[in-house]
RNA sequence: GCGCCCAUAGCUCAGUGGAUAGAGCAACUGCCUUCUAAGCAGUGGGUCGGAGGUUCGAGUCCUCUUGGGCGCGCCA
């Protein structure tokens, strides 16, 4: 908020030396950056633009750095500005200024002091997270989904974004592994052994007795009953680990409206559909470059003659319907609808995201949220979404280049798939999250055992806050579970995999650094609970004066409220690369300052009220400024927090 | 074979093309008569896997390379 402010300063200035002729209107081009000094004796903020920019000025950079420290000296607010090392300006701010924030965030609160104005319009969103099968509970695994998920939900919304949370129930009746989750349950309910490669854990026992009540052979109505029960299930375990969504949206829901047949005719009438036995792959090159074109027979229907029948006529009867996805940067085509008549996944996929993206709450965007044993699907999913955006298109000439005449039947039908992939790729985002490792012991922890059980998220929550809080009811222990969990979810980047030290997690010292963010929160709540016993209230305040501000002289005191006012600076970067963990780490440091200026900025002197005033605005302020990002992180800022000296060591 | 990801302190990891590469944990030394010591201050600890390249400047970008994780079905 702050540096964006600044950066405004530095644009005022330039623009000023523009007007004078002084500098060359290109410079403008040149991006504004108001960093860190690595050194904090070089003052409080640092902006290379004399060296970014020294190009376009023509000049060299202190030459031009020296232009702008003068032009920036007519602003107030600095209480230095100093010209370093090859061109770096270097800012000290009057601390005085700094505390004339302090009004402004308080104003805001926790919702506000996050919110980060977008370059743009703000966009109209969609994400999809988690969606695993109603065949199990939420493991381990998905529970880092879900933790990003819901949290970059958050973000993109605090950045501008209007967001619609969604889960993708993989509920088709033609799913093969669903009707073996059915049928394990059914034989669990009659006492029948599992079929082989079944589901055995104690997982599908539960569903079974929770189903002991109907009797009844019928698999598909077994099946409806079990997933309806896992759904319930998943459901409840996602929102006790803070997770909600606007929409479970249901696969079978597009079958039953009609809307997959009808998107599969519409594939075939545009072509980019047919039924002849041929699957198109690629040999592909270092960098995904098309080394060569080549082709499989499938299952070929032959006539007397043992010539291929090839059939364009539409109708897929004992035909496998093929996607030709290859046209659109797939690796190899993918089928649709298999010989028997069974449709596969990938066709509803075409149906579902048609429908997201006609719904009118989700116009703009899709992201899509894949565990990284999915990352195989970027370019399927890209594919499927290209061939629904696919326009009708006339063949044209024959290609030039061989792969292309391998490829296309014409250059217009090449134009036509660039054009839908080009478009496929702006329209649908997908964010693979890495794996996360479970150490137990210093040894990993397996999360699929080998009697069938799953190392469920909800076990995860109950395990770590029963550690945490032996003493608590079931509801304090699942929502300091909660708190941790997502807390190592999100502290690392959610491109990288990682190790989840469950040892360190049920840990409720000092070295769990969840506690070490709260704890600066409820030590806040602490000291503004003793401030209204101890302080008179009429003395008390929540407006700024200049008074007021000039007393807030400490460099912890500025360092403070400088970190509160970049919240929203990091939000905005964390929704521009889907990097949330910026957030975790960003709550870490703002607990840091905190501790830190605690530790030299007594705050509450009943001899000097007036200093008083303006250290409990800086606490106020800092308060805000942790729940905020807390918020973000969907995890709890507690009021209190107590050492439990009592607790047994263990 | 192809793709995605990773490699930074003893361990787990941050790090926006910028100045002397940081934090937590672990080790060590101090600090509670004072708003919660779940805290603070300090010490030690580094060939940013390796080699080239791009430029005023590279942990960061590019190429190559070494090592590791994961993925490449008419399963979802």
């Amino acid at each position: 908020m702050l540096r964006s402010y600044l950066a405004e300063l530095f644009r005022y200035a330039i623009e000023s030396l523009i007007t004078s002729g002084a500098l060359p209107a290109e410079v403008r081009e040149a991006t504004i950056e108001i960093a860190d000094p690595k050194n904090p004796e070089h003052g409080d903020f640092a902006c290379n633009f004399a060296m970014v920019a020294a190009k376009k000025a023509g000049k060299n950079p202190r030459e031009l750095a020296e232009m702008l420290s003068e032009a920036l000296a007519v602003f107030q607010e600095f209480e230095s500005i100093e010209v370093a090392g090859p061109g770096f300006i270097n800012l000290r701010v009057k601390s005085s200024y700094v505390a004339s924030w302090l009004p402004t965030i308080l104003t805001l609160g926790p919702s506000g002091i996050s919110k980060s104005t977008p370059k743009g319009p703000g966009k109209k969103i969609n994400v999809e997270f988690v969606s695993v099968n109603p065949n199990g509970p939420i493991t381990i695994g998905s529970g880092r989904g879900a933790a990003y998920g819901s949290t970059l939900c958050n973000v993109l919304e605090a950045a501008g974004n209007t967001v619609h949370r969604e889960y993708y129930i993989n509920d088709g009746v033609n799913s093969e592994q669903m009707r073996l989750f059915a049928e394990s349950v059914l034989a669990i309910t009659k006492g029948k052994p599992v079929p082989e490669n079944g589901y055995k854990g104690d997982y599908v026992h539960d569903v079974a007795k929770s189903l002991s009540h109907i009797d009844s052979d019928d698999v598909d109505l077994i099946r409806y009953l079990s997933e309806k029960e896992m759904i319930q299930q998943q459901r409840t375990a996602l929102s006790a680990f803070g997770v909600e969504y606007d929409t479970w949206f249901s696969e079978q829901s597009l079958h039953d409206k009609g809307m997959v047949d009808d998107e599969i005719d519409l594939l075939e009438q545009k072509g980019i559909a047919d039924t002849a036995p041929v699957r198109t792959k690629l040999k592909l090159a270092k960098g995904n470059k098309i080394e060569d074109v080549f082709t499989e027979i499938q299952d070929t229907p032959v006539d007397e003659d043992g010539n291929i029948i090839t059939d364009n006529s539409g109708s897929s009867d004992g035909h496998t319907l093929w996607l030709r996805s290859t046209k659109l940067g797939d690796d190899m085509d993918r089928v649709l609808l298999r010989k028997d008549g069974r449709l596969t996944y990938i066709a509803s996929d075409v149906a579902y995201h048609k429908d997201k993206f006609n719904r009118p709450e989700n116009a703009d965007k899709l992201i899509t949220i894949l565990g990284p044993d999915h990352h195989g699907y970027i370019g399927r999913l890209t594919a499927v979404v290209a061939a629904m955006l696919l326009e009708s298109f006339e063949l044209g000439e024959p290609c030039h280049a061989e792969i292309d005449q391998k490829l296309y039947r014409g250059e217009g039908e090449k134009a036509a798939c660039e054009a839908a992939l080009t478009e496929a790729k702006k329209r649908l985002e997908v964010q693979i999250y890495q794996l996360v490792r479970f150490l137990k012991d210093g040894k990993p922890a397996p999360m699929r055992k080998r009697d069938g059980n799953i190392y469920a998220l909800i076990d995860l929550m109950k395990e770590i806050g029963l550690k945490i809080k032996p003493n608590g009811t079931e509801e304090e222990q699942l929502s300091a579970g909660k708190d941790v969990a997502r807390f190592f979810y999100l502290m690392r980047d959610h491109d990288t995999t990682f190790d989840f030290d469950l040892d360190l997690a049920e840990k409720q010292s000092d070295e769990n650094p969840v506690f070490y963010v709260q704890y600066a929160h409820a030590r806040i709540c602490s000291i503004l609970a003793k401030a209204d016993t101890v302080l008179p209230a009429e003395s008390r305040t929540k407006e700024g004066s200049p008074e007021l501000f000039a007393l807030v002289s400490h460099e912890k005191e500025k360092a403070v409220i400088k970190k509160v006012l970049d919240l929203s600076d990091e939000v905005r970067r964390a929704s521009e690369d889907y990097g949330v963990h910026r957030i975790a780490t960003y709550a870490v440091e703002l607990a840091r300052t905190f501790h830190a200026f605690y530790d030299q900025c007594k705050v509450i002197q009943t001899e000097d009220p007036a200093l008083s005033n303006a250290r409990l605005m800086v606490c106020e302020a800092t308060k805000i400024g942790l729940k905020s990002a807390l918020d973000l992180l969907g995890i709890s800022a507690p009021y209190r927090m107590e050492r439990a000296d009592s607790v047994p060591a263990e």
